[in-house]
Formats: structure tokens, sequence, C-alpha cells
DNA sequence: GAGAACAATGAACACTGTTTAGTGAAAGGG
DNA sequence: CCCTTTCACTAAACAGTGTTCATTGTTCTC
């Protein structure tokens, strides 16, 4: 013993330089377009020597991104200081959208590349999944349930389950379109964060009472109100959109 | 001439012959799981013969989900009887679904995979680009326009490309994500098409007068009304969330 | 019948992810 | 101190990919 935790260390290393050489290569010109090879070259290794640290090029990915996943829970860590459930899962998808247009190619893989149904690749991330406090969708899904207990949401929108797909698609839809047609010439994709903000806006204002719309924007008690634009336009307003 | 009419039919003959073996091929296996050599085994030729018919694979997968835009466009066809230019918005954004959860991995090739900015490819589809009657994407922009003269949206929301992206990505969110993440064991994303019809209804509740909805929902002159929970839930119920 | 046109071929090229046998330098046991 | 084992790493190969190219063989035109 004694030179085992030593030569264990210099295997770490070189599986902390494989992730380096990828994570830059990955960030930079995207999952496909990354080689065994590539990475390999990188770091004066050849290809082969990266299976002895990792299985395959999918599982290198996953080590990669996992770190990201883990930031990207801890770029929603803050909203857990908001007490209002609204308001936090108004700020959970604000932070998701930042965190996405910052890491397009890690949002990517994580998000917009099939993962086959590979069950043993499942059961490397297991113990993080369900866990609130690690797992992004898990602590959706626990923000929204927040918002069902408190009845923030009008009438016909109960299903737990379908609330959170909603959210989660909601942010989803303007980023992946953005990653994937924002340099497209035959649609001018400007400002996807604002778009995303103002969808999010929209979604809260259409599924929260209006009553309540207006008593977050700070128009309790309006006269004639309790009706259209202003409750609205207030928590819009409030929210940044069209700054 | 004379025969150099039957020798176009000929060519145009093996060309449909390479684009039906293409189609089954990618609709069964997705676009990256489809080469070449396959789509040319499956008509008894050589991959190369392709290269005379098509200069290279995603030229092959355009000409391919060419046809599919059009009846994409066609499958919206319908909205265009639809006076009110909301509930055509809301008519359109289901449409959109529907093609898309029937021909998932065309979708997936048509909207979740990066175009590279091949102006060379671009130039090919000019003329439909931004004519209402053959872009889908155009003629989303003039509904929303639409929408925007008679002043349907409140307050904050005049943005008419960014309104444009807005619902095209409330749309794209859910069937995309249900596209890449419905298989997931950790997500249990069943009934997309629920979940994007109460997404696309939510998207406009919030973004119309609350009187507004209340008067599309039949509920003109409701007593207390002008308040809260029925008129959205009137507009949901009518649309069929949650049947 | 000579010559051009041209779709289709087979072989090759430069890649890809992955597997294999083998090398060489350490570590452990006698 | 030597011998064996371990093991990260290499070189070479395999099967696959998209694509190119010289060469066929058939057909049409003159």
């Amino acid at each position: 013993m004694g030179s085992v935790g030593r030569r264990a260390r210099e295997k770490a290393e070189t599986r902390e330089k494989i992730l380096g050489a990828a994570r830059s290569l990955f960030i930079e010109h995207g999952y496909e377009s990354v080689s065994m090879r590539k990475v390999a070259e990188a770091i004066e290794y050849t290809a082969a020597a990266i299976y002895s640290h990792f299985p395959d090029k999918q599982r290198l990915m996953v080590a990669l991104c996992d770190q990201d996943f883990g930031s990207l829970r801890e770029a929603m860590r803050h909203v857990e200081a908001i007490r209002d459930p609204v308001e936090k899962l108004r700020a959970m998808g604000r932070a998701y959208v930042d965190f996405a247009l910052e890491h397009p190619h890690h949002y990517r893989f994580m998000f917009m590349s099939p993962h086959p149904g590979d069950p043993e690749l499942m059961k490397e991330c297991e113990g993080k999944h369900g866990n609130p406090d690690q797992d992004g969708y898990a602590f959706l899904h626990r923000v929204v349930g927040e918002c069902l207990e408190q009845k923030r949401f009008v009438k016909p929108y109960r299903d737990h389950a379908m609330l959170t797909h909603l959210h989660w698609a909601a942010a989803h839809g303007v980023v992946s379109l953005f990653i994937t047609h924002g340099k497209d010439q035959w649609v001018d994709f400007t400002r996807p964060k604002e778009t995303a903000y103002a969808l999010l806006d929209v979604v809260l204002a259409g599924m929260t009472a209006p009553a309540e719309a207006a008593a977050i924007a700070g128009t309790k008690r309006a006269k004639k109100s309790s009706s259209k634009a202003p409750a609205r336009a207030g928590i819009a307003r409030r929210s940044g959109v069209r700054a």
C-alpha cells in the first residue's frame, strides 16, 4: 500500500485532463463535432487511452455534463429564499433560461439530445434523481406543488405532473428554438432572453387569478379594477418585459 | 428529342424511389441512424448512385422534409376560415402540435436539428420563405399581426417578431421536450398533447384581456364576473383542457 | 457505325467510435 | 535483489460513416 494512493491520484489527474480537454472542445464545437481522437490529441494521448477512464463517448459526455447539472441546480439555489411560490416559479424559469443561453452546447446535450433508454446510464445518476436538492426537475415539481397547495392556479390547472412539464416546456421552448434556429437567416431571432421572460410571465399571468396578479403588481384595491389591462400590464412591467 | 422525356422520367422515378426508401428508414430510425448505404441497399443501388440525384445527405433529407413542410402548412389551411384572430392562433398552435406528434422524426429534423448557415441550402427554399401561403412561419407572423391590429393583446405585448417567436416557442417547447425525453424513465411525460394544448391556452389567456376571454367563453355580462376563475376556466374548458 | 451523354458502379479516402494484443514502467512478494 | 503481477498507455485494426472519382455499360444523336 501507500503508493496505491498516489497511483489513484495520478489516474484521477489524467481523468481530469481528459474532462478538461473534452469540455473546451465540446463547448466550442458541440457534441457531434468532438471526436475521441481530437480529445486525446489535445492532451497528447491516444484515443484508446480514454477508454481506460470512460467506457464510451457518451459516458464521457455525461460525466462532463453532470457537473453542469449541478451548476444548473446551483443557479436556482437563490430562489429557495423566495417566499411566494409563484414568484419562485418565475425566478426559477429565469435562472433556467439564463443558464441555457450561457451554456448552449451543454444545454444542447443535456436537454436536446435523445439519451437512449440506457438503463445502465441512468443508474449512474441515481441518488440524485428525485431529490429536489440536487435534481432541478424534482425541485420544479416541488415548487409547482407549493403553488397547488396554496391554490394559486385557476380552475382547470390541477394536474401536478402536467403543470411541471408545462412550465418546463415554456422555458425550454424559447431557448431550444433559439439554440437551433438562432442563426437562421429566415427567422430574425434576436433577444431570446426577453422572449423567454415574456413567455414565462404570460404563462404565470394566464394561470394565476387576475386578482392575484393585481395584488402582486401592487395594485391592491384598484377602483374599477379586477379587470383587464392594468393588472397584467403591471405584472409584466414589473417583470422587466420589453425593457 | 422524344426520348429525352423518357430519360428524365426514368431519372425522376429512381429519385422518387430513393426518397421513398429514405423516408421509411428515416421515419423508423431517425436522421443519424439512416446511412446513404442503407438507403441505397433498400432499393438495390450503390450509395454513390444517390449522389447523382442529390448532392449530399443533408439535401436528400431536406428534399424529404420539403414535402412535409408543405403538409404542415396544409394542416393549418383550415384555420384560415376562422374569423377571430386569437382563435386562429389557438387553432394554429394545435395543428402544429398535432403535426409534430404525428411526425416526430420529421419534426426532429425540421425544427430540432441545426441547419448550418448554408446559404446555398437556403436559396433552395427561396420563393417559399416569407410567403404566408407556403411558409408556416410567415403565416404565424401574419396571424399575430392580425391580433395586434385588433388590439387583442394586453398592454406590454406589442413586439410583432417577439410575439411570433413566443407563440412558436410555446408549441415547440412541449413537443420537442416530449420527443427527446418522452421515453426517459426519470420523467413521466405522458399526455403531451393535453400539455401542449394547455400551454397554448394559458399563453393566450395570459395575453388577452380577461374581459375578452370571458366574452369568448360565452360568459358575457356575468354578474359578479370580470373576475378571476370563471372566465379563465371557461376558456380553458372550452378548449378541451383536461378532457 | 462513331461519338457523346450519363446513370450506376466499385474502389478508394478520410473520418468516426471502439476493440484488441502488446509494451513498459512501476509495485508487491519472496 | 529478483521475479511476478498490475495496469495505464500505445499501435493497429475493425466496422462503420459521408463523399469522391475513374470507369463501366447502356442509350440517344448525328
